[in-house]
DNA sequence: ATTACATTAAACATAT
DNA sequence: TATATGTTTAATGTAA
């Protein structure tokens, strides 16, 4: 029965995508409530003094559009913060809740977004690593930024006071309070991302930190409900924003449609805060800090509040932290399922930040054409990242990838993890040819770098109970490989298996099973007869001929993959990034060390099955844990009966498949036996 | 729809 | 005989 349940889950896996998206998928309006927040609210304010004027000043004008486009970012976010909602996650609801929710799905996922597409989106170090810096970078500057235009409109407001018009005064007043209105938006905007943040557990709770307010803030500070409104009754100004947006960035337009529909059942109303907003400028700061104060207590958990899970999409009521403890470890265990819904959110993340770029530039531009702030369009000092270039507001998101390189501060990758698997090995380490681990793990095609993945993911497989995203074959190649002799005995696998996977101390019937029957029906697994006993090794050349010389991860592909995200802010450097990611440095000195490796670029330290490893710059530096001597010894070990079965094989015909690359580094073995061959 | 592959289960054979 | 090791077949699911 273990071994079914286990089994089950893993079948789960491979669904993966459909796991993505069943995961979202069940969002059934019922996640949205968020979304649904009523529309009754406080923006009144604001909306009145536009009606009064009767026509619009241009402040007002463009006070609605971004109001507007705020909208359209909001809906995208609490949509979004709804949308991944699965609250059924039983695998038996997941055709059915197909139909109900692609709220998500659309959003997330473009129709041209493979899931596996998506995780090698996602999952590279070098992406978290990046996203960490963006929102870092992002978080100080958006701080700084909502500081000075406080200060701005203070300036402004006492500039006027002093003329003493009264007429003015009014307009003045509406001025302001549209700014206001902005700000708000982008500090909703900001909370809201911080939230998703917290939700996957990048940023981890720090009290001082703007992590405080999140709880709070996003559902008990103001604006879902008075933009909605206002929007209603502005009806008109609406278009040429809504357009901008679609235009620019992600077609929130469409997905925002959707969810709105999805919306409806506003089902745990936060509790509407009427504190908030009363009039008086300093009502963000005010307000931010006084939620600080609540709620986040020691004794919290950022996935629990108001009562219930704040796991996307599950919303289960617990009485009090243990229960929800309970709930945490039992429904929302490190799973396929939880990995995938992490990873998700890591796109929502990644979008929202895009997004909140774009707004961010667009209020500066808007600031500037109102000549509320001396050109010098800088609202962002980098506090954080001295990234050199980036000085114009615009570069956001440019800077970001720009410090990307050198800033990855610590992709919590795998180094750490010791006993607590929280953090989902696709998200924290995957290379991007390695896939996470909610990819179906027997594409054996896309991680052949196999070795990388686990070298970075080393820990983290060791302790966590998930199930390697690696085929048997694969991980017994790999076990075998890593051995200086590069052969072994069935038990010995069997011990590897053991040693590196907690998962693999269960159910060991099965998987042992599994292992024997992959032994026996690869042909690239070679029973050598050996004075004590039989030891199995690896016929690379039949191992790489079962996989075509695919490009893992093929920077075109990568590319559309962003394009087709609308990533429209993603920049070329990004982009190159990302490409360039997805060549493995073969070159580079093995050394298994997890820790460091996992925080640059994926090196494939021993990528042993990196199909397109450019024929080692130096012959030698590619084996990187194969000291001579070993070789030698290994040569020794399988001299007398190996031959026979290692000979068997057709060295030159085969030799073939992968002719470009022509050198992985496996082969450096297999030369000694058959020399010339593929060297060619 | 077809095909290839991966996984799982299980029957069976052989060696220790 | 019991267990470990191998081999093989079949059923099932997924992805191309």
């Amino acid at each position: 029965m273990m071994v079914e349940s286990a089994s089950e889950t893993i079948r789960s896996a491979p669904s993966g995508q459909n796991g993505v998206g069943s995961l979202s998928g069940q969002a059934d309006g019922s996640g949205s409530g968020a979304t649904g927040t009523t529309a009754s609210g406080t923006g009144r304010d604001v909306t009145t003094g536009a009606d009064s004027n009767g026509e619009m000043s241009p402040a007002e004008l463009l006070h609605f559009q971004q109001q507007q486009a705020l909208q359209v970012a909001r809906q995208f976010l609490l949509q979004q913060a709804s949308g991944l909602s699965s609250p059924g996650n039983n695998e038996s609801k997941q055709s059915a809740s197909a139909v109900q929710v692609p709220v998500s799905v659309a959003m997330m996922s473009p129709q041209m977004l493979t899931p596996q597409q998506m995780q090698q989106i996602l999952s590279p170090p070098q992406l978290q690593a990046l996203l960490q810096q963006q929102q870092a970078l992002m978080l100080q500057q958006l701080q700084e930024y909502y500081k000075k235009q406080q200060e701005q409109l203070h300036l402004q407001l006492l500039t006027q006071q002093q003329a003493g018009k009264p007429q003015p005064k009014e307009a003045l007043g509406n001025k302001q309070l549209a700014f206001q209105q902005q700000l708000l938006q982008m500090q909703q905007l900001q909370q809201q991302h911080l939230l998703n943040l917290q939700r996957q557990g990048l940023v981890s709770l720090q009290p001082s930190q703007a992590s405080g307010p999140l709880q709070t803030l996003p559902q008990a500070a103001v604006c879902p409900t008075d933009l909605p409104q206002l929007w209603k009754g502005e009806g008109a100004p609406g278009q040429p924003a809504e357009d901008s947006v679609k235009q620019e960035g992600l077609d929130l337009t469409g997905t925002a449609a959707t969810a709105t529909s999805f919306a409806a059942p506003p089902k745990v109303s936060p509790p509407l805060s009427h504190h908030t907003l009363p009039n008086g400028q300093p009502t963000v700061l005010t307000s931010r800090r006084d939620s600080s104060s609540h709620e986040e207590t020691p004794g919290s958990h950022p996935l629990y509040g108001h009562g219930e899970c704040k796991w996307p999409g599950c919303e289960t009521l617990c009485e009090d932290l243990g229960q929800f403890i309970k709930h945490l470890n039992t429904e929302h265990a490190l799973d396929d399922r939880s990995t995938a819904q992490c990873r998700v959110q890591m796109q929502v993340v990644q979008q929202l930040e895009i997004q909140l770029a774009k707004e961010s530039e667009r209020l500066q531009a808007m600031m500037a054409h109102l000549h509320m702030r001396p050109p010098e369009p800088k609202p962002f000092s980098q506090p954080l990242n001295p990234v050199p270039g980036s000085s114009s507001f615009s570069k956001v998101t440019v800077s970001a990838a720009d410090s990307f390189p050198d800033g990855l501060v610590h992709p919590p990758t795998s180094a750490a993890a010791p006993v607590t698997p929280l953090r989902p090995p696709g998200l924290g380490s995957a290379s991007l040819h390695g896939g996470g681990p909610a990819r179906r793990r027997s594409s054996d095609k896309f991680c052949s770098p196999i070795s990388s993945e686990l070298a970075q993911n080393h820990e983290f497989y060791k302790n966590a109970d998930v199930r390697p995203p690696f085929t048997y074959a694969s991980l017994i190649r790999q076990a075998i490989l890593e051995t200086p002799d590069r052969q072994l005995t069935l038990n010995e696998i069997y011990n590897w298996f053991t040693r590196m996977f907690a998962y693999f101390r269960r159910n060991t019937a099965t998987w042992k099973n599994a292992v024997r029957h992959n032994l026996s029906l690869h042909k690239c697994f070679v029973r050598v007869e050996n004075v004590k006993g039989a030891v199995w090794t690896v016929d690379e050349r039949e191992y790489q001929k079962r996989r075509p010389p695919k490009m893992t991860g093929s920077p075109t592909l990568v590319k559309n993959m962003i394009s087709g995200l609308s990533y429209g802010a993603l920049n070329a450097s990004y982009q190159a990034a990302l490409a360039e990611s997805s060549f493995p440095l073969l070159n580079s000195p093995g050394m298994l060390n997890p820790g460091s490796a996992s925080s640059l670029l994926p090196l494939s330290h021993d990528d042993v099955g990196a199909p397109l490893e450019p024929l080692s710059s130096n012959g030698s530096s590619s084996p990187p844990r194969l000291s001579p001597p070993q070789y030698s010894h290994q040569v020794q070990v399988k001299e007398e009966p190996a031959e026979a079965e290692e000979d068997r094989q057709p060295g030159p015909s085969l030799g073939a498949p992968n002719p470009s690359a022509s050198g992985p580094p496996e082969d450096r073995d297999l030369d000694e036996e058959l020399p010339g061959e593929e060297l060619s």
